[in-house]
DNA sequence: TTCTGAAATGTAACCATTTACATAAAAAAC
DNA sequence: GTTTTTTATGTAAATGGTTACATTTCAGAA
């Protein structure tokens, strides 16, 4: 069942058909009305091999993310593939983890599938060695890049982030107006916004002229998942004499581990220990007390990203760099003024 | 760039760039090396859209669910699509919701690009209605489907689920062994899987001959992700005199909203509310104390899905359904014998 | 009625592959 | 050194759309 077998019964040819079915230019209403009926009447679907053919285009967009199970990571492929499906665009997803190589791999294959454009989800997609970051620019060489939460100069890439610099600074100046000095940086990640956050941690302390206590910056190594070793990490930090009064995390997962760390210990929050997460995802609920943690908005991130993804493919100039506020949403694991 | 250019560059035929390409049948080792090397100086890449329409098929397998944020569907996702991945398929993914038009219409757009087979991730895409579900027998006389945590018998539907009522049956046996019988069950799915978990708790009673308290089985209508709405429909049911002793959920956000119960009424866990959750997901962690789950072995379902899936692709006769058990994994809201 | 221009429709080229079949080249058999 | 068989390569016809351009149709003007 092909546009002849329904030009034939039309008895039109298949140009029309081809017109009826793209809306392009005008078809009288009734021959319309004529190829509707046979093209309903046949259940015919045009094949969209063919058409991604003709048109250079299947409609369909990468999906890029180091791991969509994520529970942050997760939301934001459902916003994005959200408003790609409202705009009448495919997802073609691919989980890529954190490794170069494998980054590379899948930009590749994305590429040689013809995808529209590319979006990278979350800040792993940017190396420390800016050439390793090649495989970015030749990717934006071919279509548009779009990258949720990085931050990446280059033609034809378009950045849309959370200022994770400010909300840091922000939120550790809040625990520093509160009295608190000794504050744990906890991170997994040194992603490229890991590593903003970190430095909006230091900032606020430099603005006060305070110290920085480089035994409070600490890395955890364990799985993404892995709430329990949080908290034994937490415990040794404590037996190794590192004492602090406020956990500032650069997720919530790290910030849930703190929380069990405190019960562990018998100290009572927000009075003994003060905790504040990022992302304010399900974590920061499902814990108690429920976590204070940073916002960073991902529903609009998201539909600006692709508000900027589908107006770049429909010629419009955009933006290169969209940045919005984080927010801090306090709950009970501080008693901020 | 196209495989003429190869053609003539490298002096052969597109004959022969394409079995060099497809590794089809025998090409001379002397024309092979010329090939490749014409091809890799000019970094030529086959169109995958002719490709697609030569061979009618872009290697692509349509992933539908209801909710990719879902940290469970979510997990889930990311297994099938790595294991699709590693088996040389893309993974157009779309989220479609719970309702019926837009699962159908997800399923229409998927076939409409043409995949090689669906995958329906999560029960929800079972209707309670039967003719309902003429959508996916119909879906299934295109191209394979295939179904995670759905029991569906239908030709080209091929079922891969965790037997729920069993598990079920048996968490409710253990608390009902250890002393407890006012078992709150509580689910907020009325998909297919949520029915058969309901039947498993019930029938547990049944076989100890102890009657049910129909006000103990209640359905939870909130978001799933309202961990405190959770808390605070559970403190209602308590203010009309339902009174229970154990909670056995439908998914762990449910527990974990029990457990919060737990905290603002001030009972000890689990010596005066045991908690039992499903999925044994992130959140058991998350919460204080750790929630005892029934896991059902998302990674192993998974990757049997997608194993039957391309097996059925490449012809292979593969069994229709194919059922793991449930395990209930004890942490520190059950004190089970 | 004829002319003019716009609207509707048709023709045919093009998109870039795969592959059945034909043919040429090489190897094996005699 | 032929003939036969096998292996390697080429030719050309699909695959199923889009669309530039050519042509027809038709309404309104002269």
């Amino acid at each position: 069942m092909n546009i002849y077998d329904i030009s034939k019964q039309a008895g039109v040819s298949i140009a029309t058909v081809s017109r009826v079915l793209n809306g392009s230019s005008s078809v009288k209403p009734k021959t319309r009305k004529k190829v509707l009926d046979v093209i309903e009447k046949c259940g015919y679907t045009p094949n969209a091999f063919a058409r991604g053919l003709g048109l250079d285009s299947m409609n369909s967009i990468g999906i890029l993310c180091a791991d969509c199970s994520d529970i942050y990571l997760a939301k934001a492929v459902y916003y994005i593939e959200g408003n790609l499906r409202e705009g009448g665009y495919n997802c073609i997803l691919r989980c890529c983890g954190y490794d170069l190589p494998n980054k590379q791999r899948a930009v590749n294959l994305l590429l040689a599938q013809r995808v529209d454009a590319l979006i990278m989800v979350g800040s792993s997609f940017i190396e420390a060695n800016p050439e390793d970051n090649k495989y970015i620019s030749d990717a934006a060489a071919q279509v548009p890049v779009l990258m949720l939460n990085a931050d990446f100069d280059c033609p034809n890439v378009f950045c849309t982030m959370c200022d994770d610099f400010k909300a840091t600074l922000e939120a550790t100046l809040a625990l520093l107006h509160s009295g608190i000095e000794d504050i744990l940086y906890l991170y997994n990640s040194r992603s490229h916004s890991g590593l903003k956050k970190l430095s909006g941690y230091q900032a606020a302390f430099t603005s006060k002229d305070i110290p920085i206590n480089k035994q409070l910056i600490q890395f955890y190594q364990g799985s993404r998942e892995d709430i329990p070793g949080v908290c034994r990490f937490l415990n040794e930090l404590k037996d190794q004499g590192i004492t602090f009064h406020a956990v500032l995390a650069s997720d919530d997962m790290l910030a849930a581990g703190a929380v069990k760390y405190a019960k562990s210990q018998g100290l009572t929050i927000p009075d003994e220990l003060s905790v504040i997460g990022f992302n304010n995802s399900l974590l920061t609920e499902c814990s108690e007390p429920a976590i204070t943690s940073i916002d960073n908005h991902l529903e609009t991130l998201c539909s600006q990203l692709v508000k900027i993804c589908i107006s770049t493919l429909n010629g419009e100039e955009m933006p290169q760099k969209t940045i919005f506020s984080g927010e801090l949403i306090q709950k009970a694991t501080t008693n901020l003024k």
